[in-house]
DNA sequence: GCAAAAGTGTTCGGATTACACCCATGT
DNA sequence: ACATGGGTGTAATCCGAACACTTTTGC
């Protein structure tokens, strides 16, 4: 079979918007990158698309070398295609974005980068138009949890649901009826209470809950309404 | 500055979905594929992206070339990468949507293409990922629409509600109670009422409508809840 | 007993639905 | 006059928001 003819060719990547919540707030994990240009710079974790890779194997690759995690929430995000995005030569990006919990990857940590995790509230200027990623993936972040359960994904196998609200607060900016946010959380049938209690923040202590892996994969695509007054905070 | 060395080049194309609504039913713009490999199948129109191209200039200028028609409503819906994608050479396609008012297009058809309107229900096999594409338009679509006012984008300038209601209802195939869809549809503020009436459908006619483009504008990112029970619809 | 956080219950108002009714007009 | 589709009104219902109250337990 023929080839294209005259046709340019680019360079393909691959960059990942790896998102975390400590418990009090959202981070983002950063590198140092390595090599020129830039070099040294803060920059998002990604990689030039193979040969026989398809973009979500890139992804998870360049994930799994960075955090040593597989079964991640991966996400494609959007292709970045401007010309000039890239000073060196014509580089096309495709940003995924991933919701890690953090006290996994902590574990897990790959040596191999300088990696960090910054504060979302508080981002280093990164290199190339990685910063326009985030904000993309943090709109979308707060556009999507608005309807689906995703920021489950970035809490551990159990937690409660305070720390859930916490979680959600700290991505609208705003804080919610305590009661109210509990029954909506429960009324979805997506959480199993668990026998344990967390009593680090209060003397009665709250109930760890885990997630019900079935319904939630049901549900997932469900619009469910978590967070009063969407219109107003979105 | 030093080029990045050993990396595989690839091809890149963008696709568009090109929908519209011809009053009745939702509607695919194809064309008959001009050249090698699969010359005569149905294919999207797309091209491939030039070297001082971003995407979305690619992907008006896709349009333009078809349609003839400037201004059209244009979103970002995919990166496809398969190593397999297109049996030629490894080439990844940036997929768009695109929503033009069909009478519109009419007059304006270009000639060098051959392009037909298919009724999105019955498709024909497109080529590559094609089909791939639109199932994740029409779902785009159908999603995106239910919470935002995309779909007056495949309405003439001047429409009737049980027009809009019949788009509503071929997008989402239930239907809706005709009063309390206008009464939603209006309580939006997004329409200004005409003097002039649509009297095709009934003896007493009924008014013609036109877009608020203001408030349009401003509601464009709000949740309006037009289409009841989208979950159950959805 | 008290403070502090977690969790349950109740009320209120606005939005949504379902459905009855009126309107305009070409035949 | 009457059939047909367009448009308005209204009662019943549901759901979300606001807020009072109870529960638990370490100090």
């Amino acid at each position: 079979m023929n080839k294209y003819e005259n046709q340019t060719k680019m360079l393909v990547a691959v960059d990942c918007v790896i998102v975390g919540f400590n418990g009090t707030e959202m981070k983002l994990l950063v590198i140092k990158r390595g090599f020129e240009p830039e070099k040294g710079k803060w920059s998002l974790m990604g990689g030039f698309v193979q040969e026989n890779e398809s973009f979500s194997r890139a992804a998870n690759r360049i994930l799994y070398s960075l955090t040593g995690l597989r079964g991640i929430y991966l996400e494609q995000l959007h292709a970045y295609g401007n010309p000039e995005r890239d000073p060196v030569e014509r580089t096309i990006s495709v940003a995924y974005f991933a919701l890690v919990d953090i006290t996994q990857y902590e574990r897990q940590l790959s040596k191999d980068y300088k990696a960090e995790w910054k504060s979302l509230k508080n981002l280093p200027d990164l290199i190339f138009d990685h910063n326009r990623m985030v904000d993309k993936a943090r709109q979308e972040i707060k556009y999507k949890a608005a309807n689906h359960p995703i920021l489950f994904e970035l809490l551990p196998d159990k937690f409660t649901i305070p720390q859930l609200q916490n979680l959600y607060e700290s991505i609208y900016e705003v804080e919610f009826d305590r009661r109210n946010f509990s029954r909506k959380v429960l009324s979805t049938k997506l959480l199993i209470k668990t026998a344990e209690k967390d009593k680090s923040n209060s003397k009665k202590g709250a109930y760890y809950y885990k997630l019900d892996n079935e319904r939630y994969a049901e549900k997932f695509r469900a619009f469910l309404s978590i967070i009063p007054n969407p219109d107003k905070i979105i």
